[in-house]
DNA sequence: CTGTTATACTGTGGAGTCCGAAGTGGTGGA
DNA sequence: TCCACCACTTCGGACTCCACAGTATAACAG
């Protein structure tokens, strides 16, 4: 503000930080289904397939592969494959994942409330 | 709990708390640049559309103006148009839009830190 | 010995959504 | 006269999401 005849530059700063290269995580987040399945997997200490398929019905079982598989890239969620039949496979948050959560938890409540 | 041969019922329901239908407000957000924006947005009084623009050069025009009309649908953001010549549009937070974004910023700031 | 069950996915095809680039309209300045 | 300005739309193509069906394996029932 110090110089009103000069243009405000064209850059994606906003008060000093800059979310155009919201690189990772948040477009991992950015996706359908992909805050609730945080939130779930979180609120249990480990969840097999069929578990979260059953808490989030609304989506299909290859969305809930595909984000899983995107949380297990970004170093979210951890997968553990037990080699036994029938198989079974445990996913869990990682520390980032909890991080990521508890983040998420306040906004989630409140847009429960208002729905 | 109090019964343990009946197995757990398939409900989307965790810890007392149902993600199922986490209908409006979520969906809105789950979308490509929708958390960046909102917080753009709530970064100032009140932003013109070419502001938006200069603040997430990532995001394509369409992508934004698709954005803040689901938000102004949600209820999240206002928009003032003034008729002149150019014309003027001014965006801002609503007070629901404040409420999420103060829920939305220690999330995006997490995610900032880890990139 | 056959058929059923259980699990964790993957494949398919169609509908829907998202993307960037280019275009629109009206006016004021060069 | 012609271009810049501003806030969007429109367009075609790429990507994503969905329901449904199918895969592999072995324990178990009859």
């Amino acid at each position: 503000m110090a110089d009103a005849t000069s243009p405000p530059e064209p850059t994606c700063d906003v008060d000093g930080t800059c979310y155009c290269p919201l690189t990772g995580v948040i477009n991992t987040l950015s996706r359908k289904y992909a805050m609730q399945l945080v939130s779930i997997v979180g609120a249990h200490e480990s969840l097999r397939f069929g578990e979260i398929e059953a808490h989030l019905t609304s989506a299909s079982s290859s969305t809930i592969s595909k984000r899983l598989a995107e949380f297990e890239e970004a170093g979210l969620v951890s997968r553990t494959q037990y080699n036994e039949i029938p198989p079974r496979v445990e996913y869990a948050l990682t520390d980032d994942g909890h991080e990521v959560r508890e983040r998420l938890e306040p906004l989630l409540q409140w847009t429960e409330e208002q729905s």
